[in-house]
DNA sequence: CTCCTAATGATAATAGTTCTCAATAATGTT
DNA sequence: AACATTATTGAGAACTATTATCATTAGGAG
């Protein structure tokens, strides 16, 4: 949580461009953002920040666990601030929009795999597409 | 299953390099192919065949269904056959090897969304990630 | 306050993919 | 079989997302 604490811990620095990044991910709890979103929504904060900056900080929070990196299929990646709840998304393929859901129903999977194989399983990745409610009604 | 029959029903042509990429992608079912890979086995078949052609067959190819796209997270799309068996893919973190395997528990998942909320899946992405056997050995 | 060096911003470089366009060739018609 | 039409092709330019480079700036330990 403490992000200052965190970055120490591992000779990181606190920098006003980290801060203003993790305010930027913070407020927007539940909501996947690109680089280039994060970019425009720190900068009216931190006027001068840089692209590059942004890149960097987003691979940096990601390996402290600040942040997750969700794939979209849209072109570009997607993070969002990890609160620890473990869930995935609904994109819209026709407005774009992106829901949570909650109840991963891999986690079974991952067991029975671990049974079955000799593969151990890490880490998943899953995501649903399909139409979201308004799309839905606006047709 | 036949090519020619499904191309010229949607107004398609029937040309050797479309012929040279399904040969390839069927020689490597179960094995997904980046688009630089679909490349270099093509020539080995038609030795002239362009790389941006191949990015348009197997665009093409997927939306006549005869190719499935595969998310890896590793950087270029990987395409593979479809033979209209459900699965997905185990990819080692430490070595790149994929595996396939089936019985996907999502469609339990697309059932229970579909009752709790009103959104609408059509389709999903579920990739596992972790270490094969013979990289767990190898330490 | 000083020094060391991590971090930054600007920009170049890279990777993957799509676009452009003149030349070619697949198909329907004669 | 020859022709006309137009989809397709190959080559390379253009584009997008991301990473690398590097001189300058600034965090923070002492």
């Amino acid at each position: 949580m403490d992000l200052s604490r965190r970055l120490r811990s591992r000779g990181h620095r606190v920098t006003p461009q980290r801060k203003a990044v993790l305010e930027v991910l913070q407020e927007n709890e539940g909501v996947p953002l690109d680089p280039e979103a994060v970019f425009e929504l720190t900068r009216e904060r931190h006027a001068g920040i840089g692209l590059a900056t942004v890149y960097r900080t987003l691979e940096l929070f990601r390996d402290l666990g600040v942040v997750l990196r969700v794939h979209l299929h849209e072109g570009s990646q997607h993070y969002e601030i990890n609160t620890g709840g473990h869930h995935h998304h609904m994109v819209c393929v026709s407005c774009g929009s992106v829901d949570e859901f909650d109840g991963c129903v891999v986690d079974d999977l991952e067991e029975s795999i671990r049974e079955d194989s000799d593969f151990v399983v890490t880490s998943h990745c899953l995501s649903l597409f399909g139409y979201c409610p308004a799309c839905l009604t606006a047709r």
